[in-house]
DNA sequence: CGCGACGTTGATTTGCCTCAACGATTGTGG
DNA sequence: CCACAATCGTTGAGGCAAATCAACGTCGCG
């Protein structure tokens, strides 16, 4: 919980109330590797934050190939933004990929907080402009690169979470097979 | 003006101070085919709603290729996301593709009326989070779908469009060459 | 140990790109 | 009003990057 508070202090100033409200409506969570928070065809409505480890989100086609949207590390939130704001049934499963330390919030809840609460509603606006234009250079780097540069991108995109990613979950990040992505890397390290 | 006040009264009740006070915000302007609203390099941060016509984004290239990021018509806003919140200079052109009626905000100034009037600082929110998931379903889609389907996705997705924008912007906004979406289209054609 | 998951490598295929050429259409200036 | 250029869509030939298919080594774990 105090990973959460610490990280909205950064932007804003949090009174005793707002924490209170706050701490009622998160359920903070350890979780394994290979954990599921959510399920595809869920109707829980539910943001994640990360304290510690690393989860992702990611779809499955029905050919069982998998898609991954989105890796998040400490002090990242993840969801699915696909369904979190209408009534239809989740299509991505929230996957742990570490031992991870979590705090859950039902998004019906938060939205309750952000009207309550203007400059904690205003925090989350700057949130999601940001990942707005996150998602828009990563569509532009899905419309633009090459395999290699997407990899070198990743790489230096995101350097912490190198380690505990597996390859296959990186390569369908970047729209490749492992196969490729493993010839890049190899190319990569022979240069 | 009417247009983007119907439009956002649709959601919310607009009081006559709200009304006042983004008139008074607002630049109302008609353009031409080809005009540019926005070029690359600017440091202007503005809010483009379309009350009529169509416009896009684009990209540039240092080699002169454009990539298309966004299309939009009647009751769509547009801008480039990657720089709107940031102190970077845009990266993104803002083209109009028809005889378009347009609306201009500063951000800075819808900034304020955020905050002055929460509850249109909420209808932002939704708009901000309707539009991740509308950009998380076209990374999705160019994650996972062909040339074929892609534009096939296209048609449905953006039905109303269709007779406005040229076929290789249609190609740059997915991703592939014009002579490749040539062949989609007359593979569809003929079958 | 033995199994399954993961990464790598090789051989082959393929979807899409590149390059080039050619109509069709539009608009522009003489 | 026509000649001309520019823009756009289409088509063909050839090439290439990445996918597919298959095999194998390694590592971690029950």
């Amino acid at each position: 919980m105090t990973e959460l508070i610490e990280y909205i202090e950064k932007s804003i100033f949090l009174s005793d109330n707002l924490i209170n409200d706050l701490k009622e409506i998160t359920s903070e969570k350890n979780v394994e590797k290979g954990e599921l928070i959510l399920n595809e065809n869920s109707s829980r409505k539910i943001q994640v934050f990360v304290a510690s480890g690393c989860l992702r989100t990611y779809f499955k086609k029905k050919n069982g190939k998998e898609y991954t949207l989105q890796f998040a590390t400490k002090n990242w939130w993840i969801s699915d933004y696909m369904t979190l704001f209408n009534k239809e049934k989740s299509l991505l499963c929230i996957e742990s990929l570490s031992h991870s330390k979590i705090m859950i919030i039902e998004q019906l809840q938060l939205e309750k907080l952000y009207s309550k609460y203007p400059e904690f509603g205003l925090k989350h606006r700057m949130n999601l402009q940001n990942r707005i234009a996150a998602l828009q250079k990563r569509i532009f780097g899905l419309l633009t690169l090459s395999a290699k540069e997407k990899y070198e991108k990743f790489l230096t995109d995101y350097e912490v979470f190198e380690k505990v990613i597996p390859n296959y979950q990186i390569a369908s990040f970047l729209g490749i097979t492992p196969e490729s992505l493993s010839r890049v890397r190899r190319e990569i390290a022979t240069s």
